[in-house]
RNA sequence: GGCCCCAUCGUUCAGCGGUUAGGACUCCAGGUUUUCAUCCUGGCAACACGGGUUCGAUUCCCGUUGGGGUCACCA
């Protein structure tokens, strides 16, 4: 038998990791078992299930590398079936009409739950029971007419033959009754996986009402879609050793439900973004540019002598976690208005023999007959190996000078790249600005 | 509150009766003869508690405590 399961959100705003997580499970596990992964958009709230808030799911599913097997089913356009089969289920004595009163008028379709304990193998949790004194009927169809949840959900999964349904522990509960449901419909009934929870820094699990943690919000702030994905499959599941970064092929030879945990995980940001430099670092130059151009569009390409933008890159690509941090880095590197941060200058520049050390070190480089790295470079050490003054001395101030920033790549490429005619011209700036 | 689920370093994932309880992130120290990042080395840090079962429990069972879920004409 083909496996094949489902993602079914309810495409009410942005969709929160939690969720999302749970897709990657079920992508994850058909995958691993060459079966089949479906998504259904449970769109039957009209009010909140927006054209807008369906695009932004399909693009988050997309972004995340979720690929889906069959056209989605979109629970709206099966009203008339789930009418149909509560109609069935009156027929049959699995349910009955009712006036609950509230603020509905008229009559709503309830289920009627079996007078036996129940029992089920969760695929992650084990053995799970629930006492017949412990369940209740249920409505499945409102006095209004429409389908409640449980009904379209259940029905909408045979129709899709899912048959295993991965989705959040917060829908143990509800598993009894859909059960019931299966068995009354006379159809069988599909394994399910509860997965754990994903809570947040408060310890409490994420939720329509979080206002943060949607899988949007991630893509925005430079996050990789394959980062957010081997992050968020290793919350609650391990391939059972110790590898951590993970290719999508490798997660989907290890992946399996019985090695999920069924314990709570809470996410944390730093060994995300740890993550993704580890992605970023991993990417070919051309990737890397590729992502970079965005960050660096308003700059590189007004400037006549801009730098070689690929060697300022490469020298960028293993210092970033995220991508905005690109754009600050490289900008001294095409504009001659970059900022002096205070405290370099006060802690490096304004220093005893600096300005003396700059001067010395601009005719020097004045004297140099090529500009390449490891000219320069040679330079640099024969200046501090002869003037005994320590790199210390040397050099902090031509950095500032150059780039106005304590703190960056290796100096001598970095002057390389930037060049001897800017290097001198920035030094000269530097020493009649602060040196006077 | 009833019912249900969960419980190893701050976080995360291992461990599935006998281990110096391991890896990763974070943090700290040192190194890679300028900084920051990377990289390398080392370090700090955990079995919630109490009973059992057993020659022996982090591991199995029960209870306690703590956390979470669920009890809708929401999904």
């Amino acid at each position: 038998m083909t496996i094949r399961t489902r993602f079914a959100p309810s495409p009410t705003g942005n969709v929160h990791i939690g969720n999302m997580r749970a897709a990657i499970f079920n992508w994850l596990y058909a995958r691993h078992t060459g079966g089949q992964f479906l998504l259904r958009v449970e769109d039957t709230d009209r009010e909140r299930s927006t054209p807008e808030a369906i695009e932004t799911l399909l693009q988050a599913m997309d972004w995340l590398g979720l690929d889906v097997d069959e056209e989605p089913l979109y629970q709206s356009t099966r009203m008339d079936a789930h009418l149909a089969a509560a109609e069935q289920l009156l027929a049959d004595g699995h349910a009955y009409k009712e006036d609950k009163g509230g603020i509905g008028q008229g009559e709503c379709i309830i289920f009627r739950m079996p007078e036996e304990d129940m029992v089920f193998e969760d695929e992650i949790k084990g053995t799970l029971t629930k006492k017949a004194a412990d369940t209740q009927d249920f409505v499945i169809v409102r006095s209004n007419g429409t389908p409640v949840f449980h009904l379209a959900n259940v029905l909408d999964d045979i129709e899709q033959r899912v048959t295993h349904v991965i989705r959040g522990d917060d829908h143990i509960e509800n598993t009894y009754r859909h059960i019931a449901l299966y068995k009354a419909l006379g159809a069988p009934v599909p394994k399910f996986a509860h997965l754990p929870m994903i809570i947040n820094a408060q310890g409490k699990p994420y939720s329509k009402r979080d206002g943060d943690a949607f899988v949007g919000d991630f893509k925005e702030k430079g996050f990789l879609g394959e980062t957010l994905f081997n992050y968020l499959a290793l919350l609650g599941w391990s391939p059972g050793d110790d590898r951590e970064v993970m290719t999508r092929d490798e997660m989907i030879a290890a992946f399996e439900l019985t090695s999920c945990k069924s314990s709570p995980a809470q996410v944390d940001l730093r060994k995300l973004l740890w993550m993704n430099g580890e992605y970023i670092r991993a990417m070919k130059p051309e990737e890397f540019a590729e992502m970079a151009k965005a960050e660096v569009s308003a700059f590189a390409k007004a400037t006549a002598d801009k730098p070689n933008l690929d060697a300022v890159l490469a020298l960028l690509q293993p210092r970033i976690k995220l991508p905005s941090e690109i754009g600050p880095a490289a900008a001294f590197f095409f504009s001659d208005d970059y900022e002096y941060d205070e405290k370099a200058v006060q802690k490096k520049l304004l220093k005893e023999g600096s300005f003396q050390t700059l001067e010395k070190i601009a005719e020097i480089f004045q004297g140099l007959e090529t500009f390449d790295e490891a000219t320069v470079d040679k330079a640099l050490h024969d200046f501090v190996e002869e003037s005994g003054l320590g790199f210390g001395a040397v050099m902090p101030p031509v950095r500032i000078a150059v780039s106005g920033q304590q703190s960056g790549p290796d100096l001598a490429p970095v002057l390389s790249i930037l060049g001897k005619e800017k290097v001198l011209e920035r030094i000269q700036k530097t020493i009649d600005r602060f040196g006077a």
